[in-house]
DNA sequence: CTTGACCTTCCAGTTACTGTAAGCTTTATG
DNA sequence: CATAAAGCTTACAGTAACTGGAAGGTCAAG
């Protein structure tokens, strides 16, 4: 199949999947005569799961391991536990700090009263350090 | 003052601040005859107030337009009310990304109970399309 | 035969810095 | 006074994960 085919099916632009193969992501593919790269499904597959675990904003160098591990099915499963309570982590961390900047923009969003800029409250408080 | 002076007293490093000026943020300051960068007092309000942008996460091009606005006293304050308002928005949407994305991660990290990767219930789930 | 849709590679741009290197000036120390 | 350390300068490269665009080859249809 070519890589608009496998681009409809994962729902993956063609332009990522030669950037996942650049970035060491998906095994270097077959190429036809005239140079075209040429899939197999189970390289659907491993898309799909590229995808997902984007979507789940792991980061590219770690889904690199998740798809290495699956190499080795007697394996422990440690590797995977371990990157997706990191990835949890990150969000969590992520969120707590959302959390405080969306306090501070509510509080500075309300603060002005549609005046002239040189009594704009909201300019006031981000010129205090 | 020399640029480390300036860093020191606004806690922004003095490579960022260089930075800022290749970015268009900071005005082009003078130069002392060995051609290092002098700064005034005045220079520390804008910083002090850029750091404290960047750390309600406001892109550096619409901190380029607060600052500018500052300078035209009698404008009315629709430019910084409508950036602190998209700002909030982008925050709120990120958080609710990042919800979604807590949800989905908190329920595979619990759904392998530590056997081998060939039966990995956190890779069965993200094999699926 | 030519038009349009795909395919290829390579280079540049995105965001906001940060690291590094090479080379000056100034300051501190022996 | 010599020199070493600290601080200043510029310029280039790297980060993450793509995305856009240019220039050019290939293939099927009308």
């Amino acid at each position: 199949m070519k890589i608009s085919e496998l681009a409809t099916k994962t729902r993956v632009p063609a332009k990522t999947i030669r950037y996942y193969e650049t970035a060491g992501l998906l095994n270097t593919p077959l190429r036809e005569a005239n140079g075209y790269r040429c899939y197999s499904t189970d390289d659907i597959d491993t898309l799909i799961f590229i995808r997902r675990c984007r979507e789940l904003n792991i980061p590219i160098d770690e889904i690199k391991q998740l798809v290495a591990v699956q190499r080795k099915p007697e394996a422990s499963c440690d590797t995977v536990d371990n990157i997706i309570a990191e990835q949890l982590a990150r969000v969590r961390q992520t969120q707590q700090e959302l959390a405080q900047l969306e306090q501070a923009l509510a509080m500075l969003a309300t603060s002005c009263s549609h005046k002239q800029v040189q009594n704009c409250a909201i300019l006031q408080s981000l010129k205090a350090d």
